[in-house]
DNA sequence: TTCCATATTAACATTCTGTTTACACAAAGT
DNA sequence: ACTTTGTGTAAACAGAATGTTAATATGGAA
């Protein structure tokens, strides 16, 4: 399975570290956005749904904690993986930090090997449990690494993008998914396509799954349930 | 996901101040009214039932501490951030502030650094333990991430302003929402829609959930009791 | 290239939601 | 009793959102 870059989003008003990191981790092979504030860095992260979203702590239009805190009450943001940067002396926030929600935080000055290490390790940690698992919801199972959907042992074999969308939607069952957050996660973000083309898809999957598993929720989007 | 900015009234009777204000707030994201004196406050807040009440102490037509214990007996805005612009030496009016019911106060003159900081802050406090839960009343819940309510483990469906009507109603339990308010918080305050809008959407989520949770207060509004 | 499956669009059909209209009903005031 | 005011209900409608189908584009494999 043709596996998609990390998105990772970076919040610093101060251009020289967005490059550092972005340099350190293009390298790492991962796609890199930017942002300068704390608005940007919202509307950014509605916009791409990153995998990860480091934020420096200082910033204006809203500080990292601040942007934590607002993305943290939305679903979409549930899980999304959320680095502080800090200054070195500045403990209290680091422990602020860590109770609004983040997952880790980073030290300046930035030392490149430790952040990139850092990044690595938060991706492990969670990949080692969520990721390219098998989903077994009830009698349906969405294998990712055999592309396969069995349900009731009957094998269903799904078309690419049909195969995301169910295991997007699969992934957290009874959770709602935008369509933008669907585009976003399934089609990429710089990808645009027209209104009716996830309904095609969710037709497509409906009708190959035989079952009714996904439920339209009109007005907001589309979710998973059995 | 859709977020409606917040709303910010501020009331102060210089018309520079006031637009100094504005600019800054605007920049960061929130939608900004204006009053120029007590009493248009308590008329705008009324219409606009806004996230943040930002009042000169010094205003014509009731000052900001009238202004303030007014809206404060009303339940609609007893949750209702509030922050009084105080004179740099007039200290009483600042202990006076809180002790009527205010969140914070800041001195003039005003650093829009400042400013915008604290009023960051205030909604960071607030943000962090509302927004986005699933409420939980009695053997009612209501999930927004799922999109769902559930009345003793039986599910219900809701169309989109249907929920977000009975998710406002059950946020604070047993508490009035005015029709008025009503109208600005599921439907915006721009929206005009006619009287008998609201009517027919607490028909159909009365005759959704079955039960009768939702209780009419004649002349009034609506509650959510059970 | 040609073939084939997949992805996307376009056009149209269908469903559902939100709103209004019109009227019934109840409570309170005169 | 009559009027006024406010709410409940049902039906009807417009428009939005989604479903469906067929046609067209795309891209990879043989």
């Amino acid at each position: 399975m043709e596996v998609k870059p990390k998105q990772i989003l970076i919040a610093d008003d101060e251009p020289d570290i967005l490059e550092i990191i972005r340099y350190n981790l293009e390298k790492e092979g991962y796609d890199v956005h930017t942002a300068k504030d704390g608005n940007e860095a919202i509307d950014k992260a509605k916009q791409l749904y990153p995998d990860l979203i480091i934020l420096d702590i200082m910033m204006p239009r809203k500080n990292g904690v601040e942007v934590c805190s607002i993305l943290r009450t939305q679903p979409s943001f549930q899980d999304t993986l959320i680095i502080f940067l800090t200054a070195m002396s500045d403990e209290s926030s680091q422990i602020k930090g860590l109770e609004t929600g983040a997952d880790d935080y980073i030290s300046k000055p930035i030392s490149p090997k430790v952040l990139v290490s850092r990044v690595n390790a938060l991706f492990r940690r969670v990949s080692t449990k969520e990721a390219g698992k098998t989903l077994q919801i009830g009698n349906i199972s969405i294998d990712p690494v055999k592309f396969l959907v069995t349900i009731n042992g009957n094998e269903v074999v799904l078309a690419k993008k049909e195969f995301e969308l169910i295991y997007l939607l699969a992934s957290k069952p009874g959770r709602v998914f935008l369509r933008n957050e669907i585009l976003t996660q399934v089609w990429g973000n710089e990808v645009i396509v027209g209104d009716r083309t996830i309904d095609v898809h969710v037709r497509k999957v409906r009708q190959k799954l035989g079952i009714d598993c996904i439920t339209t929720v009109k007005g907001v989007g589309y979710k998973f349930e059995i």
